[in-house]
DNA sequence: AGGACACTTCGGCGCCCGCCGGACCGTGCG
DNA sequence: CGCACGGTCCGGCGGGCGCCGAAGTGTCCT
C-alpha cells in the first residue's frame, strides 16, 4: 500500500528522547529557562553522574539541549523556545490526569502553592501571576483572545508606554498562548511574554524565590501592576 | 535536593507512546483526520496484524486515539484536536533535518508534490493551498499575524459573508497557527480552519485525491477562492 | 450452516537501552 | 605540586518491549 511516512523514524527518535523518565525529569527542570550543571541535574534526577552524562549526550545530540562548557562544568539549557513549547505541550497533555491527584503532604502542598502563585515557564510568567496578568491585558482590550491570540494595537501601545521593548526576533511570534498546567488556562508567551517577564525581573516587580522557578511579587511590583493594569494586589497573594 | 517533578513519569509515558516507529507511522497517517481500520494501518506500517493490534491497544489506553467498533472492524482516529496539535508540533520539530534530504525517486517526488500542493492536516487545509489561503486572509486584513495569530472583526464578517458558520466549541481557539512541515510557515487551524476546510470539501471547492490526505482544488473552488479572497488560480497549480 | 475474514491473545525470541561502579581525564584550589 | 572534584568512557547486568506465528473469538456473507 502507501509507504510509511518518511518522517516516522525521526518522529519516533525525537519522542524517544523524551520517553525516558530521567530525561523527562531533566527537561521539566530545565523548563525554568536557566542553565543547570550536569551534577545538579544528576542529583535532581537521583541517578549516578555517569548515567546522567549519557543522557545529556543524547539530548544535546538530538538538538533538545544546548550546552556550554565552563572549566570543569558542563552547563545545559533548553535549545530554544520551540523545545520549551514542545515540552510544555506534552506536559499539558499529561496534566489532566495529574489534576485528579490532590497534593498529599503538607510540604508538597506549600511548595506547590508558591509555584501555583507565580513562576517562570521557560522565559515568561506563569502560575496564577501569569494568568492574572494575561486576563488583565485581555480585559483592558490590549490582548485579544476571543478570535485567536494576538496583541491589539492598543496592546502594542501599552508595551511602549510601559517602556518594554518588543524587538521581533526571527520567526518567533510576538504573542503566543501557553497553556498553564496548574491553572489549565492560556497565558501570554512569545516575544511579548518573554519581554514582560524579563522587565518584571529586571525592574524588581518580581524576585525569584531561592533557586527555584517560583517567583514572588514585590511591593513595587504590586504598585506597578496595579497602576499599569489595574490588578488588585490581593489577587497576587 | 529538590524532588524530581511529579509529572516526569507521565511525560515519559506519553512520549513513550510516540517513541516507537510503528506507532509514529500510525499517528502520522491518522493526521489526515479520518478513521482507519486496524488492518489498513497494519498494511500501511508493514507489520503483522497482531503486532498492530497491540499498538492500538496502547495508543487507545494512553488517550491518543479514540476507537469505534463496527462489526468486525475496529476504526481508530486521533482522540481530539489536542493530540493532532501535539503530533504536528513534534513532526515540525523533526522537519528541519528532513528538509535537508531532497526527494530521491521520481515517484516519491510526484507523490510529494501532490501532497505539497494541498492536503488536509487533521481537520484543516495545509500544504501550499493552506498557506495561500492563510496569506490571502492576512493580506486582506481578515487575519492578524503580526502581533500573534487571531481573526480580525473584518475576518469574522468574512466568514459570515461566505456562509461559513463558526460555532465556538468548548475551549478550542477560534484561530490557531499550525506550522506546516513542508512549507515551514504557519497556516490557519482551530475552529475557523476546520470550518473552512469542511466547507471547502462540502461545497466542492476541493476534492480528495484517492483515499489520501492530498486534496485538489476544483474549477468551482478556483472561482470561489478568486472571488472571495482574490487568489490567482495559477498559484494553486 | 459453513467458510472467509478482521481482529485479539498468547508464548517465545531477541534486541535495545538504562542503570551502575570503576577507571580515566581535565580543571581548579590549597 | 598534589589532591579534590566535576565530568566522561567502558564493561556488564537486567528488564522492558517490539516482533512474529499460531491459535482463538466474533462478525459478516453466501
Amino acid at each position: 500500500m502507501t509507504e510509511r511516512d518518511p518522517e516516522a523514524p525521526g518522529l519516533a527518535r525525537l519522542a524517544g528522547l523524551i520517553a525516558d523518565e530521567t530525561r523527562a525529569a531533566c527537561l521539566l527542570a530545565l523548563l525554568d529557562g536557566r542553565a543547570w550543571t550536569a551534577g545538579e541535574l544528576a542529583r535532581h534526577a537521583g541517578v549516578a553522574a555517569s548515567t546522567l552524562s549519557e543522557h545529556l549526550g543524547k539530548l544535546v545530540a538530538g538538538g533538545l539541549l544546548a550546552e556550554e562548557r565552563q572549566g570543569r562544568h558542563r552547563y545545559v539549557r533548553l535549545a530554544d523556545e520551540r523545545v520549551a513549547h514542545l515540552v510544555e505541550d506534552l506536559a499539558a497533555q499529561v496534566a489532566p490526569q495529574a489534576a485528579a491527584r490532590r497534593p498529599r503532604t503538607l510540604r508538597a502542598s506549600s511548595a506547590g502553592s508558591a509555584m501555583a502563585r507565580g513562576r517562570t515557564c521557560y522565559d515568561h510568567l506563569a502560575g496564577r501571576l501569569g494568568i492574572t496578568v494575561t486576563d488583565a491585558l485581555t480585559g483592558r482590550g490590549l490582548l485579544r483572545q476571543d478570535t485567536g491570540f494576538a496583541l491589539t494595537d492598543a496592546g502594542l501601545g501599552w508595551f511602549e508606554y510601559a517602556g518594554i521593548a518588543l524587538k521581533p526576533t526571527g520567526r518567533r511570534p510576538l504573542a503566543r498562548a501557553c497553556l498553564d498546567w496548574t491553572e489549565r488556562r492560556p497565558h501570554l508567551a512569545g516575544v511579548a511574554g518573554a519581554a514582560l517577564c524579563r522587565h518584571a525581573l529586571d525592574t524588581g516587580w518580581c524576585v525569584r524565590i531561592g533557586s527555584e522557578r517560583a517567583v514572588r511579587v514585590t511591593p513595587a511590583g504590586e504598585e506597578a501592576l496595579s497602576e499599569l493594569l489595574g490588578i488588585d494586589p490581593a489577587e497576587l497573594r
